[in-house]
DNA sequence: GTCCTGTTCGAACGTCCGTTCGAATCGGGG
DNA sequence: CCCCGATTCGAACGGACGTTCGAACAGGAC
């Protein structure tokens, strides 16, 4: 059967209840999960269809049964792998109504996901201009919901204290400094010898926080940009 | 003539005074400015040999005699793209005393490099393991020299202040985070619409230090915690 | 002019790429 | 058992890849 009855198949699965998933869908995820083994070993560009064929088991050509090629490969493997960030995200600010333990929650949320799943979260960090046209446009607009939704959250923290902000720091920069920090740890993070995600969600929540925000009189920024030799 | 001479060549024209710059250097930096193209809009993997010549002007065979092979045309770009950036800083931090300026001058430096050599700088961060064994690990090892260099930066301005320094921070994560913070700006900057590097570094330097030191009494980073934690 | 050395090139090499196709195989329902 | 759709595969396609080679060209020294 072609691939476009299998995408018919799988809408009918996903509109349904949340109904058994199907061999169809297990045996995807499985090639899913090899693929980003390998694309976060070797790059996208750099890895071939019989890198994956190897690495899943599978034959060159039975790969195409499941998806039609491998830039729409990547897109489920990107698209997947946001999603589930972004469900979790959700799930968690329902329950939380204190503003800075929002934005904590955020950091925490994100650096639990990078590091639990690490290969997936450097394959859609890094692998960022690889698809083209259409699939690129879906991703890009479900990361620009995402920078959005965590510029809220400042905002929304800027408005609670409002003698505590830092005026000087823009909201853009900001929030594009703290994903700085929490994407780039797939450069450095080992596991075995760095601290967990709850440890580093603290320090980068403290070193965002403290930066972010500014004592009433304590002047410690301000004092930064005047004094050259005090 | 082989490029095993060329290196000859390269290496006595280094080794000598300042000497005039011979044709080969300055036609290999020319071919080094359209490469630093080329590998910025398609990666290293996704950029071809044919892009690399049809973007110089020079003939596919003609490349080869000023490298003897892609692998090390992006090994030549990021050395020097790296060593620039080292050689201004040390320049620049030899005249400042101040603990917490040197900070701020690494800071700005990095920005101001990475801003007016945006896209040497993009392949720099990016084709972080694209090359193989020897250079490779010669180009990390460059990468460790800053790290450290920066991470005593910041022990310094530890011993400076002693008080107003947050110890539940370590300088690794501290540093990381703001090499994080620094290097992700390729993936989000627009010269057009965004600050320039100055305002960027006082932005970004602010959120550091600010994150990083902590005022004596005024108990704000401590707060933070208390509410969900203590 | 001629020589010589540094530079450039067209053409080809063997290999690997993403993708396709028709046939073989599987596995549950009759 | 047989049947039929779902799944898997070997083999091949045309094209693009990085690299090589010997010939051609440049331009200053004699």
């Amino acid at each position: 059967m072609s691939p476009v009855a299998t995408t018919t198949r799988a809408r009918r699965a996903r509109e349904t209840a949340p109904r058994e998933e199907t061999r169809f869908d297990r045996r995807l995820g499985e090639i899913l999960e090899h693929a980003t083994d390998v694309f976060y070993e070797k790059g996208y560009e750099g890895a071939s269809m019989r890198d994956l064929s190897r690495s899943s088991g599978m034959s060159l050509a039975g790969l195409y049964y499941y998806f039609e090629s491998k830039e729409k490969l990547l897109y489920l493997l990107q698209k997947h792998t946001f999603g589930q960030v972004m469900q979790q995200l959700r799930a968690r600010l329902e329950e939380i109504g204190d503003p800075e333990e929002r934005v904590r929650t955020f950091i925490r949320n994100h650096l639990e996901y990078f590091l639990a799943n690490q290969k997936a979260m450097k394959v859609l960090s890094h692998e960022d201009e690889a698809l083209k046209n259409g699939m690129g446009s879906d991703i890009v607009a479900m990361k620009k919901e995402y920078y959005r939704l965590c510029v809220a959250l400042v905002d929304e923290l800027r408005r609670a204290r409002p003698g505590e902000f830092n005026g000087s720091v823009s909201s853009r920069i900001a929030v594009l400094s703290l994903f700085g920090m929490m994407n780039w740890i797939y450069t450095w993070h080992h596991p075995r010898k760095d601290a967990d995600a709850g440890e580093l969600a603290q320090q980068m929540g403290d070193i965002f926080l403290r930066g972010v925000l500014a004592g009433p009189a304590s002047g410690n920024g301000g004092k930064a940009r005047a004094a050259k030799r005090k």
